[in-house]
DNA sequence: CATAGTATCTCGCCGAGCGAGACACTCGTT
DNA sequence: AACGAGTGTCTCGCTCGGCGAGATACTATG
């Protein structure tokens, strides 16, 4: 970004990289306005999509802190997801100050009209890849991922 | 936070290439915060220096169109950028409705403060690879994104 | 010229998210 | 058993980013 050294294949990398980054944003943002959620709810709505499928139990405090929402904001994004009918609430039984956040099935086949195709067509790219290559991939991957976790303090 | 043992290599893959997204959201979001601008102050920075790197002429129109925002929403960015000292507005001379929008050098200087380093250690991790692991992996990305770009419509 | 088209900005409004605080509940201490 | 501290969630009032509508200034075309 701030070396104009034209072509050399670590720029061309970092440019690519940020170019699929910029795309899948603007999919997800794409998505979310056609489904009338606001960013920071699809945002929620993956997150908890994802606790179901780990069977993690989801709950407003999590949510915000994944999310960094204070707890206010945390209520609104939940409220509105609620309102949609892709959330229900449940106190917890063991615990009656916390709630229990559980996605409704609405939510799981919206998630899977987005996710599906794209996953299953990343994936079928993945299986064509050679042992070398798939191993060169996952490796770069990885090491991106520490890198970004060291800038991040 | 959701690192489960995914089962197929592609499933493992998708995974980490939206870890490595949401962390790379995380990043800008930290930075934007550290420097008091809005995310989508930061968004609009990141294309105004691409636009200088590259040579081309900004204008607000241009910029609201990549922002994905109206007319009013950009003159509040473009007035929190200029208000903030990253920005001078000038009347452009060849057709006097438009206005060209230069980045100051503090706004450079900013710039190399967030991207340098990453992109630094990127192009360093880029340049370790093979000439086959190289091939692989900005194979993956290209592939990537002409998937994404198919996905989006 | 007049008229249509274009680039930018202003005004009024909506609503996402914040800070502060209320309320309900749990738990360790006494 | 009763109290206080700690925790999880929600409510209230507010700020301010972004939108729609329209004003303003300029260019292009007849």
């Amino acid at each position: 970004m701030t070396d104009q050294l034209p072509d050399r294949p670590g720029l061309r990398t970092v440019h690519q990289l940020r170019a699929l980054t910029v795309d899948l944003d603007l999919l997800a943002a794409a998505f979310a306005q056609r489904n009338r959620l606001h960013p920071t709810d699809l945002r929620a709505l993956i997150a908890l999509l994802d606790a179901a499928r780990t069977g993690t139990a989801a709950t407003p405090g999590l949510l915000g802190r994944e999310l960094r929402l204070n707890s206010a904001g945390t209520t609104a994004v939940l409220d509105r997801l609620e309102r949609h009918g892709h959330l229900r609430r449940t106190r917890d039984p063991h615990d009656r100050r916390r709630v229990l956040l559980e996605v409704t099935e609405q939510a799981v086949a919206l998630g899977e009209t987005f996710f599906g195709p794209l996953i299953a067509d990343t994936v079928a790219l993945v299986d064509g890849l050679s042992p070398a290559e798939l191993a060169a991939v996952e490796g770069f991957l990885t090491s991106m991922r520490t890198l970004v976790a060291r800038h991040t303090d």
